[in-house]
DNA sequence: CGCCTGCTTGACTCATCTCAAGGGGGGTGG
DNA sequence: CCACCCCCCTTGAGATGAGTCAAGCAGGCG
């Protein structure tokens, strides 16, 4: 992890994050509270527990919210994508875990400073909520592909929920693309067993829904056939 | 359903729900703009598909956010309690079903005037957004819920979850409450059949670790040890 | 009183988990 | 440059917990 100051000028995700609500000089003032910091795969951001003393937005990389049970069986509860935003506004004490699916790079602040922000600014609040209302229905999204009846369904909805997410047009899909999860973050995810996972996927090749190349790579053979299967 | 004009000098959601950010005047004319409206028990408040243009407080009773799949299987995706916000500020079209679980009222807002309402009050934004990452906090409780292992885990989960909204204060549990939900609602919630359900609290009932009074009078009789068991 | 709806219980089936072994690709060190 | 190792993914065989189908029960309402 390493730290660097501001340079909003050359952000990959100015025009997508919630700071782009800002005008230019407020962006300038907000900046100025803020710090880049770099993490590895791996990597913890935030832990559940931990005082909430800091929000951030990512900027590139992704990241999972996760929960580890009292068997040590994780569980994803969200994966945040470059221009997400992290961490609890209205909670003193972080309630899941936060840690780095890819080396990323975060924006971050501390609570106090963008509460003032955000308080000050009330575009910024708006824009907050409109993060906060499009994690919401994401959530909801994940509930209800965690919900479906066979682990076929669940396996050929996150794969349709992926390649729509890869895609840089949010209406399309691309139909080739690497997997952001491995097989064992999938299965948490889903709620299912890594061996599951597997065998669902090998199965959707062999009917021919999918093609794989190595663990990760993906490519759509037939969406409306996926889209049936996920019911 | 029925319609009437708004009083919130009785509003009993009045220093609670997100209007209660608003200073006394401004509340009065945002009021001006709503209405409220009465839902009988399974009457559809929004359905998915429809133009979303209006959004509302829940200022009594209870709502569920559903989506219904290609079988006609209905996934709860949320239960909505009094104070608590319904409709999607930023989507143009509503992507879920909400549905009174029980008589509900509701006040009403058409959307371009609450939007307008928003822009206008910052502090009815900072309002929405804590809601919304109390939803979202939420949302991500059920998450982890229906990730759990086992049918026994997932009820004895959903049974404190019950027990700490049923309680009054939010740190507390109470200890002999009603379940807010039916069986096939759980069953929907948790991603299990009604027969499994009914098997489960049967089960956790003559271990000792609850007891009922009908089938929805529920008393906690070893909470650590349904701690223990929802993991 | 009897129906209707929602809950419980039982017997059986089957999908998923578990346990175990076998590849394959990428990186490291010789 | 090659060989080895490690991690992750795949595959198989067998166990089991949840689903399915079917019947019976209870409480509320007409």
């Amino acid at each position: 992890m390493s730290i660097a100051s501001l340079a909003c000028q050359t952000c990959p995700v100015r025009d997508t994050a919630a700071c782009s609500a800002l005008a230019e000089d407020d962006r300038a003032v907000v900046a100025a509270m803020g710090r880049h910091r770099e993490f590895r795969r791996g990597e913890t951001v935030m832990a559940a527990g931990d005082d909430n003393l800091a929000c951030a937005t990512l900027v590139s990389g992704a990241l999972k919210v996760t929960r580890i049970d009292a068997e040590g069986n994780e569980q994803i509860l969200s994966v945040i994508h470059p221009a997400g935003f992290v961490g609890e506004m209205f909670a003193p004490v972080a309630h899941h875990d936060i840690v780095a699916l890819t080396d990323s790079i975060l924006c971050v602040f501390s609570r106090p400073s963008y509460e003032q922000a955000v308080a000050r600014y009330p575009e910024l609040a708006q824009a907050l909520l409109r993060r906060s209302s499009e994690e919401l229905l994401e959530a909801r999204t994940l509930l209800d592909l965690k919900g479906r009846r066979s682990a076929e369904a669940k396996v050929a909805g996150l794969i349709l929920a992926f390649a729509k997410s890869a895609s840089s047009s949010s209406c399309h899909s691309a139909n080739a693309f690497e997997l952001p999860l491995s097989r064992a973050e999938m299965a948490s995810v889903l709620g299912l067993t890594i061996e599951t996972v597997s065998r669902q996927m090998t199965r959707l090749e062999r009917r021919g829904l999918i093609s794989r190349k190595g663990a990760r790579g993906l490519s759509l053979r037939d969406a409306p056939g996926l889209e049936r299967l996920a019911s």
